[in-house]
RNA sequence: GGGCGAUUGGCUCAGUGGUAGAGCACUCGCUUCACACGCGAGGGGUCACUGGUUCGAACCCAGUAUCGCCCA
């Protein structure tokens, strides 16, 4: 059975328990290195996975148990194929969140126009009201402190739930090789002209002041109301149009009006001008298909820019730009160059320096004053974008950004990128619509700038002209070899640090990159692309990208966007997609229901193997179910385990020479011993065929299924003979087959009950059963070439009447059958003949008689109770 | 509004063309020498609904309803 060549000792405890196995074994393995990544081992030999790093910043919840659980189970399945798995751990400290957690958590906030202070000291009482203003790189230093601490609750976690990850192989999505990997692509894309600035209307968050890009965007329906405003023909003949408008506020940036082509109501108007009401300010009246006759009144207010549809008119119908709101939301407190009319000018003082919400209420006032607004506003709910993680509506302001192809604008592009996405093997297989009509849906480019400051810097500098204003065409780009930099602090080529901000001189792009800019890079980051050349060919491309399904436009069609511009390839093979979890009422766990539970207390209550299980249970893709239930089933299958082994072992021990590395066909005598093997080989058989597939909760399913027979019938019915005298055939033939199955039901179970395993292996083995092999249903069917499930499956079944008749007499099991008499087809009665003798004792029977007819269906049973 | 997925016993879920399954819960029993963190037995479902294909449908097709998610 095994290959090594000599026995190890075996001891087996005397009351086998859970408690103290997670941090004993752990120590172990660490210890040990039995996780290490062996470099040495090629491309072929070698499963990589991407895994996904965490936000560090963000709460540990049920979900990192749950999903991380799956990949873990893929890795040990594929190390105990025989493969070499590169399974490194990330932790994403880049960005938003661990700006917003540092803020509230130091009561800082970060002012770049400050100096650095050597030696700062945060607040000693934070207050979320009053942060204290600090330097850029004051801020940045505090983000990397708190990120450290974060990162070891999490290590904690993982190795707590027994994650077969390398701790050595860890990296950080803001760490020096992060950031030059970061850097050193987009400097790739910008040289293959991938990358470009624009200058364009973009999303703008108000409270963050940071462009949003339109993968990090929302619809949220919320309350508005529709203003009828009516604007005034140019001459006296033609009549008041009326508008209905859910931003009266940007009236004064009102550049045209439009309607439908079709729109009868409007034909005359299409080419004529009218003014609108209190700005006098003459606008034209034109026709677009995107207008919608059944809104509102059928013909739109264009502004700069109210809306993306806006954003379209103004570029279509190539109207002037007019705007009034900054970037800081507010309303510009200058009166703008077109409002000419000393009325118009004077009302505009009335919202000039607001913020919209309040410029919405004067210009009501207004309005209602004038008489330009006819009735109330009409209360409506309408879909406005959001920044995903802010609280605010998006506005659209005109900013300089920089920008990566991805297919957005570029019909090839984009279709490379769609049948890039066929190309992967999803699980589940309709995970890939997703990804489908995320790339066909783009309506642009890849918006990579964020006004925000702990991030990967874009590394660029400009060139200031005369005046010390940037020349935007004349960027200058460091060396590759320079990498990573930072413009604030760094110089480029051919310039001095005395030259920053001077006419003439140069000036550092403000920017950081967006997250997934940095995140989309992964397998790169942790392949050691362009940094550990021997690494990356071995590891890359990846086999595995485990990921939940909100963020497949995100991550994974980055990530993928990234490897086919720098790489020409998949950044990996196969995308495992993760579903939610969902709470007893079928909602989504979240932290503000309040129904998020603790995963430390989790595993402290039910065992690490427990709410794996739990975890393994739910299939590829599912949304599952939070069930401590299902913990209390996975702790009871643990434990039963440990008993089981204890059993199978100590009885195998009866036979002084039993080994795994001496049973062969010859020692497996008994039919229903044979029966057992064929079973267990099917069950082998079944269960890798479901792990091949990424399906663990199957291979799981299928275990659990045969051990739980093997428990209860089997080991029932084999009892009394494995317990007899210790050198006869027959005896050593249960014994043997106790121990077969042992060995392999553990190793079918070592990657979802890691611990429990690794326990009860110990007890028979020196070496890790992490690193053993996945069993074979050659080996199991060479020892029992003739085993018939049906054997088997007719004792258990004669078995269960032995045990209805006692149950139902309310006795004892014990209690002694005088004659039992079973009557069924011939070969029925072959299979019980081969079984009687286990039978006879499993049942306490003390006649069995067997009656052969030939038409029976069913095998049927007389049974007589002694007394 | 478009797309995807789900709907099987009280609960959580398996089951992709051949007489409805598991675990939990429930009921009734059992101190059986691996396990009382245990063991045995039992009751319980017209597989969301309506049509269609088929000798035969939980399963395939069409539609409807409800729930969830993604996108607009």
């Amino acid at each position: 059975m095994s290959s090594r060549s000599q026995s190890p000792a075996v001891h087996i405890p005397e009351k086998p328990s859970l408690s103290g196995i997670e941090e004993k074994w752990a120590k172990s393995w660490q210890e040990s290195g039995t996780y290490s990544f062996d470099r040495t081992k090629n491309r072929d030999q070698i499963f990589s996975i991407d895994t996904p790093p965490p936000t560090v910043s963000g709460s540990l919840h049920v979900g990192h148990v749950f999903s991380y659980t799956h990949t873990d189970c893929i890795a040990r399945y594929k190390r105990m194929r025989g493969f070499e798995v590169f399974y490194p751990m990330g932790w994403d400290d880049n960005g938003l969140p661990t700006e917003r957690r540092v803020q509230n958590y130091f009561g800082v906030r970060c002012d770049p126009s400050l100096p650095y202070q050597v030696d700062y000291t945060p607040p000693e009482k934070p207050d979320a009201k009053k942060q204290e203003p600090i330097s850029r790189k004051n801020f940045v230093e505090l983000c990397e402190q708190l990120t450290i601490e974060d990162e070891v609750v999490f290590e904690d976690l993982w190795r707590r739930m027994g994650l077969s990850v390398d701790w050595a192989q860890t990296y950080q999505t803001i760490d020096q090789n992060a950031q030059r990997v970061s850097q050193l692509a987009f400097l790739r894309n910008l040289a293959r002209g991938e990358a470009y600035q624009s200058e364009a209307p973009t999303l703008w968050d108000v409270t963050f002041r940071t462009a949003v890009a339109q993968a990090e965007l929302e619809d949220r329906e919320v309350p508005g109301a529709f203003h009828r405003i009516g604007f005034s023909p140019t001459s006296d003949q033609g009549d008041t149009v009326f508008i209905e408008t859910t931003r009266p506020e940007l009236l004064a940036a009102c550049v045209a009006l439009v309607a439908h082509p079709d729109d009868s109501r409007y034909q005359s108007l299409f080419g004529t001008n009218v003014i609108t009401p209190v700005f006098g300010v003459e606008v034209p009246v034109m026709a677009h298909t995107l207008a919608d006759p059944e809104k509102g009144s059928g013909i739109a207010m264009v502004c700069t820019f109210g809306d993306l549809a806006d954003v379209t008119w103004w570029r279509e119908l190539q109207l002037p730009t007019r705007p009034i709101v900054g970037w800081d939301g507010r309303i510009t407190s200058q009166t703008p160059p077109w409002i000419t009319t000393r009325a118009g000018k004077e009302r505009f003082a009335a919202i000039a320096g607001a913020t919209s919400f309040t410029a919405k209420q004067r210009m009501v006032e207004v309005l209602r004053e004038s008489g330009d607004m006819v009735g109330e506003p009409k209360a409506i709910t309408h879909p406005v974008k959001f920044f995903e993680k802010g609280d605010k509506p998006l506005e659209i302001v005109t900013t300089r950004q920089w920008y990566i192809a991805n297919g957005g604008r570029d019909p090839n592009l984009r279709e490379e990128l769609l049948a890039r996405g066929r190309e992967i093997t999803w699980h589940p297989p309709h995970m890939l619509v997703r990804y489908e009509n995320w790339v066909g849906g783009l309506n642009g480019d890849w918006l990579i700038s964020r006004q925000r400051f702990f991030g990967v810097p874009l590394p660029i500098w400009y060139a200031l002209d005369s005046d010390g204003n940037p020349d935007y065409e004349r960027v200058l780009a460091p060396s590759e070899a320079e990498l990573p930099i930072d413009p604030s602090s760094d110089v480029p080529a051919g310039y001095t640090e005395d030259q920053r901000s001077q006419p003439g001189g140069f000036m550092g792009d403000p920017d950081v990159m967006d997250t997934w800019a940095t995140s989309s890079l992964t397998p790169q980051i942790a392949g050691g692309w362009e940094r550990d050349p021997d690494l990356f060919a071995r590891v890359f491309p990846m086999d595995l990208r485990p990921q939940a399904h909100e963020i497949i436009r995100t991550w994974l069609f980055s990530s993928v966007v990234r490897a086919d511009l720098e790489n020409n390839e998949l950044p990996w093979q196969h995308a495992a997609i993760s579903g939610w979890i969902l709470d007893p009422d079928r909602k989504k766990m979240s932290k503000s229901k309040g129904n998020v539970v603790t995963p430390m207390d989790m595993l402290d209550e039910y065992s690490s193997d427990a709410v794996r299980y739990w975890a393994a249970s739910g299939r590829p893709g599912t949304d599952t179910a939070f069930d401590i239930g299902q913990m209390k089933i996975g702790r009871r299958l643990a434990i039963k385990l440990l008993n089981a082994s204890k059993f199978a072992l100590t009885l195998s021990q009866l036979s002084s020479d039993l080994d795994r590395t001496n049973i062969t066909a010859a020692t497996i005598v008994e039919p229903v011993d044979q029966a057992l093997l064929a079973k267990l080989a099917l069950t082998v058989e079944s269960a890798t065929k479901a792990f091949e597939e990424f399906n663990y909760a199957k291979t799981l399913d299928a275990t659990e299924t045969f051990f739980w027979e093997f428990t209860d019938d089997y080991v029932e019915l084999v009892k009394e003979r494995a317990y007899g005298e210790t050198e006869g055939v027959n005896s050593e033939s249960a014994r043997a087959t106790l121990l077969i199955t042992l060995d392999t039901l553990l190793r079918l179970f070592a990657p979802f009950l890691p611990f429990t395993t690794e326990e009860t292996w110990s007890w028979f083995n020196n070496d890790s059963i992490h690193t053993s092999h996945w069993p074979d249903s050659d080996t199991l069917r060479a020892v029992a070439p003739s085993g018939n499930i049906a054997a088997l499956a007719t004792a258990t079944q004669a078995l269960r009447m032995i045990r209805k008749t006692k149950s139902e007499a309310k006795l004892s099991m014990r209690a002694v059958v005088s004659a039992a008499v079973f009557t069924g087809t011939p070969e029925m009665l072959k299979h019980l003949d081969s079984v009687a003798t286990d039978l006879k004792a499993a049942g306490s029977i003390e006649e069995l008689e067997t009656v052969s007819a030939p038409d029976a269906t069913d095998l049927q049973a007389e049974i007589i109770l002694a007394g």
